[in-house]
DNA sequence: TCAAAAGTGTTCACAGTACACCCATGC
DNA sequence: GCATGGGTGTACTGTGAACACTTTTGA
């Protein structure tokens, strides 16, 4: 009754939600299909999972095609599954959420796909259920990042505070007192500081900061009330 | 290039990871599997997607089978994609991890599966990859637990604070002071007081209450910092 | 009356918050 | 010197942790 050989198969994708951030937004990276059905259609990038790959390596190729990347931060997200969320064949999908630092990558961008980055929270019509992956993946960015150090992974490897709060700013959509969320971000020991200084965004000029590589690997799952419960959904 | 019919077709199995509480101890669940490969070995409960079913429905469905039970709370935990997982055939599993109250529902278990519940830190050894399904699930339920009133699905509807916190400490594996356990999960306003006693565990007794289901779902998303935080894992 | 568990009260330390103030610099 | 944003100091408040104490009841 359950035997392997009277089970049907299905087709098994992945979908990335790549989010980045510029320096002054975050944003969602969404490309032109290139193929039927819904070709010319906005969708998040994706593609089949092969025989010989696990859908981890899957979405870190096409990661990689799309941004010339190897790396990235990358989390599962969850798997859509329901029977009719693609309209051409039962397709099981594994989303994936990626974070990316949009200045520095941004010159590696495979154009083939005609990628383009939206404003996170105004982004064109998805194809079939990819606007559900895109929000699910917005309100984990906001859990996750409340309760741990995730939000460095958007950042240049030298940054500063005031960039940091301007980052957590555009996350939950709250402003943040810069004296408090100084003294508890240096509280965590996460960073350590630089000798120059940033002088672009202001006369007196910000120091720069770099994360302490080894601290932040072992202090990950430990970390902040970064953000009033409240806010957090 | 990226043509649906080019695609391989996979295997699609859900399985569960079931969470009991006896009152006592938390349990897990497992069968001996009834079928090949490896029939009379122990597994999880799980079961192939079919054609007209989402996930979700075919966890759903195991489950009912399983414990004759519907509407237990139940969550995806992780999509398991290793190319070998499977020693047959390529298989797709999707985790889902479910809690229930053993004293109530275990006349329902179904016996054709020969369940045993067994201590969650001294489960038998697993087919494939089940082992670490189990692990990621006690990872997540402690996580989840720590922020989410997540344990009332384990307990009866009638239940006590002393049995609440003994549940919590099998948890986490540490002690609660019992005057700020108590203070902090009245605070909550989660509960509801009721008129009897629990008079089995103590010459006293104890107070009985229930969760206040409008507030149990509204605050679902925001509660407790129950767990200290190095606990959390 | 005593033991055992339920439940309450009290103190202390510290983390979060609000907000005032000082600092460095380019114009 | 003054406007601007970076950075520090401080006082207040609330929560969590530790632990002493009271209550209830069966044996």
């Amino acid at each position: 009754m359950r035997r392997y050989t009277q089970q049907k198969r299905f087709l098994f994708a992945v979908d990335c939600i790549i989010f980045g951030y510029d320096g002054q937004d975050l944003k969602l990276l969404v490309i032109q299909r290139s193929f039927e059905p819904f070709k010319g259609k906005w969708s998040l990038v994706g593609g089949f999972v092969q025989n010989n790959e696990s859908a981890e390596d899957a979405a870190s190729r096409v990661l990689k095609d799309l941004t010339g990347l190897d790396g990235l931060y990358m989390e599962q997200l969850h798997a859509f599954t329901d029977v009719d969320r693609d309209t051409a064949e039962r397709t099981v999908s594994i989303a994936y959420f990626a974070l990316i630092d949009i200045q520095k990558y941004k010159q590696q961008i495979n154009e083939d796909y005609h990628p383009v980055w939206c404003p996170i929270n105004q982004y064109p019509e998805l194809i079939f259920d990819h606007a559900t992956f895109v929000e699910l993946a917005k309100e984990k960015l906001r859990y996750k990042a409340a309760l741990h150090p995730l939000l460095f992974e958007l950042l240049p490897p030298k940054f500063t505070i005031p960039q940091l709060q301007n980052l957590y700013t555009c996350v939950y959509n709250i402003e943040f007192d810069k004296g408090n969320f100084t003294r508890k971000l240096l509280s965590t020991g996460l960073l350590v500081k630089l000798k120059d200084k940033d002088k672009l965004n202001s006369r007196k000029g910000a120091f720069y900061y770099k994360v302490d590589a080894k601290k932040y690997k072992a202090g990950f799952k430990l970390f902040l009330n970064f953000v009033p419960q409240s806010v957090r959904l």
